[in-house]
DNA sequence: GTCGACATGTAACCAGTTACATGATTAA
DNA sequence: TTAATCATGTAACTGGTTACATGTCGAC
């Protein structure tokens, strides 16, 4: 964001971009835009309740956004955070930029199972197992998203990325399975 | 890692495992560690050369690697760093554990098409070419390793990884493809 | 005579995380 | 009475990035 008078640059940081986001869909605390992400975007963007608060800030400072503050009764103040047309035209800038070419391979998963020679057999197994099981998981949670969302025109895009994680979680559950069989082919064999 | 004198927790990075795990296959300065990393690994781990720079010296410090001085002639000595036993059982210990559960979801890509309503339509079918294209071309390139490395049975984890890479690059070629097609129909008919 | 490989590193920065702090209200 | 939900935020840290700095040697 670079909060210089004379920003040339004026780019956001996906985390500002994601709140910018939702904030299109009306005007939201810090407390709901974080249950929103947690149900919402969580599997494409899963910022930290403290950086949400962080961000907030930031962009009413960069005038993308407004606060109001709702008077909470015995509770903190509620601060009600909107959209500008500034807001709203960053992001769209935002989205519409190519996005980086190289965005980082770093997968946990995948860097322990290249070096699946180093640990014990049953290790490599387990991580497998949970994987599959976690994949298994992700495309009930998936499945039933989808029936509540599918058809409905206004989460289109919801759907596109969802379709996504279907394919995504079919494809891991393959994928394990078989190096699952395989494993254990070798395994005792050796 | 924590360099505390009684350290209990004794965990190592990503990055720091990653090396530690290249170091596995003999002695390398932090030069030679750095192509290896854009060669082998990168479709899995691909930490910057100044960070596989600033782990060295911590892993030394640690125990887990040694170095020795090769003398470079006219240019800068080699600092060439050799894995030790303590090094070893860290990085197999690391690699036995299992992978955190909730490992961040955070693909601006998805993001972005997440949020496809607020951009012209244009501009996604745009992301969804390029990543279409970048998937062909990754398709490509790990077809081509294939070819190099299936069967080698001293690359079998490797090429487990590398399976892994041609099944989600098939899926999203598939899924960008559907996308797009779908897009088009919507685009011009509204 | 220019470019890329060799070879090491520092400095400044950034986006994000975890844990901490506070406290009322409401439902089981 | 205990746990969850509402509601805000700070502090300390971490794992990483980009850009900078320096200089030789060999190939084309």
């Amino acid at each position: 964001m670079r909060t210089s008078t004379e920003q040339t640059t004026s780019l956001l940081s996906s985390t500002e971009a994601a709140v910018l986001g939702l904030l299109t869909r009306g005007a939201r605390s810090g407390y709901d835009l974080n249950k929103l992400a947690k149900a919402g975007v969580a599997y494409v963007w899963a910022p930290a309740k403290s950086q949400i608060y962080a961000v907030l800030p930031r962009l009413v400072a960069a005038g993308y956004a407004t606060t109001r503050s709702v008077p909470g009764g015995q509770r903190p103040d509620k601060q009600l955070y909107r959209l500008t047309a500034k807001g709203r035209r960053a992001l769209k800038e935002w989205l519409e930029l190519p996005v980086d070419d190289a965005d980082a391979a770093r997968n946990p998963f995948l860097l322990k199972a290249f070096f699946g020679d180093l640990m014990e057999p049953e290790a490599l197994v387990g991580h497998f197992e949970r994987r599959r099981d976690r994949a298994r998981a992700s495309l009930a949670e998936f499945k039933a998203i989808e029936d509540e969302i599918a058809g409905r025109e206004d989460s289109y895009y919801g759907y596109l990325t969802l379709r996504w994680g279907l394919a995504e979680a079919r494809t891991l559950i393959r994928w394990t399975d078989e190096v699952l069989r395989e494993l254990a082919e070798r395994g005792p064999s050796t």
